[in-house]
RNA sequence: GCGAGAAUGGCGGAAUUGGUAGACGCGCUAGUCUUAGGAACUAGUAUUCGGAAGGAUGUGGGGGUUCGAGUCCCCCUUCUCGCACCA
């Protein structure tokens, strides 16, 4: 008979359900672990292979822990506002609301089908006031510590998406990480919150936790660093100074020109009468450059004279100021002193407009190159001549500091993290407008400040929220007076970035979460998610965990110890996506073949974390593996029911088959154990898989207690990768109890791994002649008369010179020969 | 341009510290059973020479270290991802 996976998955899910199964006793701190997967975000469409490939594996490596004994903790959510919802609503008229509490429900039903062993308990969703004014909550605490603030800054503005982005937002050349369209820069007031605070915490936290090497090294390039020094330059004729940073204050004497970027605010002031007109227009064309154009490396440098001139604090001497695109307002202070000798940059600007060059660095004899930005022996630098860059950059700065002229400096690439979003669908940000006292947040009692369902939606750049009145005009919490609400909402990654600690609790009402629970979970011990979250979602959350911690709420510095990416598994070699048309829908394999089979085939596909081209055509062979599977413990029904259970035999007791079958059930053990804790599934399948084919071919000839033995084995190995069959398994083998309600998982006995023959590869000259099937552990003279009475031997060590002999235990022998 | 990773049969992919390359699965070939099978089972399956025994070649390309290299070192090619004038 056909593996009946229809009724048996319907069965054990309704069971888990009514039984509680995955109910954690979240107070039981012992053995706990915290399993986590990025929340979902429930789009109208269904789960797709993604989903599961995510969700399926990362369930079964907390199912092993259960299984262990672990009281394993994994819930599920969604991660419920954002922009998608609101443009649905603009193209069809249906509230966000109703469409994601719509959508939510479908989700819902599709992830039970995955079978996964969440705590349905602490499913919690981002869009209901009972979290989000947790999130007011959050931004009124920063607010309090000077770490959520107003400011006016050039922002990037994403046309189609009609709303500003933080910095981490924006992608490759400049384009929005939601819509992929080009980001303009405006000129905005807009909250921020104090990222670069944390700068410091959030690089050295990186060594402390177990991520992907390549995301940490992301995290600490998006931070981004540098040591160097603030050099003020005297500006000619005038009493203002222009301030830089510079990594290498040992080439100040080599500064033969300075560049601002062309939005520095002192552009215009010193700019000569005769250059104004250029300058503008320099402006101009800057504006409007796309973002793709302006960074390109490769392009021809452009700029301007203002005709103003500074002074080499060093030299004494002046130099001319220009203005050009390559210098960045948000990076430093928006001004540099250009080094041609030793930058890049600087020698080809130049070279363009032919400016001076100085080396200060002697270059290395045959050096043909332009710039030299290697180490070397300071040159032309007076008081620094001689010495090499690092003892040059420390006396340059002690001798800033002693003049007055400069300082020290340490410089972040990292910028703070803009959370305005001129959108609807999110958390409103608590802070009204008084006309007597200005900016005034709402108090704390008065939250949350509800997202009013009544607005009109329209694409046009405004907020919708400004269209409500009702929510608009308020009373000023201090004076009584009439005020206005802030009508912008709040970035969702703050929503995402400290869910994991409502999941303890997410109907606590006394606050955020439950902070004895939040001090017990965290961190957590596993999070699973995509890559593409490595300097958004995952910068964020560590950022918040971090002022939590400092508020005392949270103990632990880091919120996710360990981290892995799944993969992503492509179709015809592009990402899935909806747009494109190519997105595999998982529900014609469910139908087919079942969950189990579905989510242990994508397991099988290859290493987790690098995901791969979608492809159907092994499905087959988990399912013969499955089918088979069940067949063989249909065969031996109840074969635990009877007679105590063998918790080990003696291996010198058994047959030939019966040791055969030990060997391989206990090497089975250590081996998925192994491989499914790191993440392996690939390989857990096939161990699972070559344990099957040995059970085929041996299990027959075995005693009763070594069937039971045996399947007890086969059976736990198999529940963590198929659950609903693991399960229906175990109670056809005999088991009245459940096995995700009493878990069971075997030790292995490391007795039944010894094997008592090995064989030898016997090599001349590096290749294989013979196999000896030898016992263990024989020494080199008990082997050496073997070896050389094999015939194969003979023929390629005959009438040769035999130079040296090589013998690794249990390995190899290894003779090489000359002639 | 810089940084990281990858490249193994027809295909997806295995391979502790260097020690039998190709586990496991798909596909394919042959056979068994069957009224039939795109079912199930059994055997085979890197390439190549050979009837066989056995030999030669083989982990993107080239060099090196070693008794021995998919694995370590150097150079190159291709692909994927990330960053992109960061002062």
């Amino acid at each position: 008979m056909k593996y009946p996976f229809k009724e048996i998955e319907e069965k054990w899910r309704k069971r888990w359900e009514d039984n509680k199964t995955y109910k954690t006793d979240l107070t039981e701190k012992e053995k706990a672990i915290y399993t986590l997967v990025m929340f979902i975000y429930p789009s109208g469409s269904k789960l797709h292979c993604g989903h599961w490939y995510n969700y399926g594996p990362t369930d079964s490596w907390a199912r092993l822990k259960k299984l262990q004994g672990y009281n394993v903790f994994e819930p599920m959510g969604y991660d419920a506002f954002g922009l998608p919802a609101e443009n649905y609503a603009i193209k069809t008229g249906v509230h966000p609301q109703d469409s994601t509490f719509e959508n939510i429900k479908d989700i819902r039903a599709q992830l039970k089908k995955m079978g996964c062993m969440y705590d349905w308990d602490a499913e919690l969703m981002t869009c209901v006031p009972e979290y989000y004014k947790w999130n007011q909550w959050l931004f009124l605490q920063m607010y309090k510590k000077g770490l959520a603030y107003r400011k006016k800054a050039p922002v990037n503005w994403c046309p189609d998406c009609q709303t500003v982005l933080a910095n981490e937002q924006v992608h490759g050349e400049g384009e929005c990480e939601r819509c992929g369209t080009m980001v303009e820069q405006k000129n905005l007031t807009q909250w921020f919150l104090k990222i670069t605070d944390y700068a410091d915490e959030l690089l050295d936290g990186l060594k402390t936790i177990d991520w992907p090497e390549k995301t940490k090294v992301m995290q600490e390039h998006w931070i981004g660093k540098s040591y160097g020094a603030e050099v003020k330059f005297k500006l000619d004729g005038r009493e203002d100074e222009l301030t830089v940073f510079t990594t290498r204050p040992d080439t100040l004497f080599g500064a033969t020109y300075m560049v601002l970027s062309p939005e520095h605010p002192l552009v215009e002031e010193i700019t000569i009468k005769e250059n104004l007109t250029a300058v503008q227009e320099y402006k101009e064309k800057v504006k409007s450059l796309s973002e793709i154009d302006r960074s390109s490396t490769s392009k021809e440098k452009t700029g301007v004279n203002t005709g103003a001139f500074a002074i080499n604090p060093a030299t004494g001497k002046k130099i001319p100021v220009w203005i050009a695109d390559y210098v960045l307002m948000t990076y430093g202070t928006g001004a540099i002193m250009a080094v041609p000798g030793q930058d890049e940059r600087d020698w080809a600007f130049a070279e363009q407009f032919d400016l001076p060059i100085i080396r200060t660095v002697q270059v290395p004899e045959g050096w043909e190159g332009k710039a030299y930005t290697e180490d070397g022996p300071a040159i032309n630098s007076e008081f620094l001549n001689g010495l090499r860059v690092q003892d040059a950059k420390k006396k340059m700065s002690d001798w800033l500091v002693e003049k007055g002229l400069g300082e020290s400096k340490v410089n972040f690439r990292l910028r703070d993290w803009l959370i305005s979003r001129q959108r609807y669908w999110g958390t409103p940000i608590p802070i009204l407008y008084c006309e007597k006292c200005g900016e005034t947040p709402v108090p704390e009692d008065q939250l949350p400040v509800e997202l009013p369902y009544k607005v009109e939606f329209k694409h046009d750049g405004g907020s919708p929220l400004a269209s409500n009145e009702g929510f608009v005009n308020t009373t000023c919490p201090t004076c009584g007076g009439p005020a206005k609400r802030d009508v912008d909402t709040m970035d969702t990654f703050v929503d995402s970035s400290w869910y994991y600690l409502r999941y303890l609790n997410p109907k606590f009402i006394e606050g955020a979460f439950d902070t004895e629970l939040g001090k017990r979970w965290t961190p957590i011990d596993m999070y699973v998610g995509g890559a593409e979250h490595a300097t958004m979602h995952l910068l964020y959350a560590r950022f918040v965990h971090k002022f939590l911690r400092d508020q005392g709420l949270v103990d632990c510095d880091e919120p996710f110890k360990r981290l892995i990416h799944q993969g992503t598994i492509t179709n015809a070699g592009a990402k899935m996506s909806k747009s494109k048309g190519n997105v595999v829908n998982p529900d014609g394999f469910i139908e087919e073949y079942g969950s189990d089979v579905f989510r242990m085939y994508l397991m099988f596909m290859g290493p987790y974390e690098l995901g791969g081209d979608w492809s159907d055509k092994g499905i087959v062979g988990v399912d013969r593996f499955v089918q088979r599977a069940y067949a063989i413990v249909k065969d031996n029904k109840n074969v635990m029911k009877h007679g105590r259970l063998k918790e080990k035999f003696e291996v010198a007791e058994l047959s030939d088959e019966e040791k055969s079958v030990y060997r391989k059930v206990n090497q089975t053990v250590e081996k998925v154990s192994y491989e499914v804790e790191h993440f392996h599934f690939n390989t857990a399948v096939a161990a699972l898989m070559e344990l099957q084919n040995e059970l085929a071919k041996n299990l027959e000839e075995c005693s009763k207690e070594m069937k039971a033995y045996t399947l007890a084995r086969f059976v736990t190995l198999l529940a963590p990768l198929a659950p609903h069959m693991g399960e229906e398994c175990w109670q056809i083998l005999g088991n009245e109890k459940g096995l995700y309600d009493n878990p069971v998982w075997f030790e292995v006995d490391a007795e039944g791994l010894v094997v008592d023959s090995v064989t030898v590869v016997v090599q001349v000259n590096g290749k294989v002649r013979a196999k000896l099937d030898l016992p263990v552990d024989k020494e080199q003279a008990e082997v050496k008369g073997l070896v050389f009475a094999n015939d194969n031997v003979i023929a390629h060590t005959e009438s040769k010179e035999i130079i040296k002999e090589i013998y690794i235990k249990n390995k190899i022998y290894n003779i090489v020969v000359k002639g």
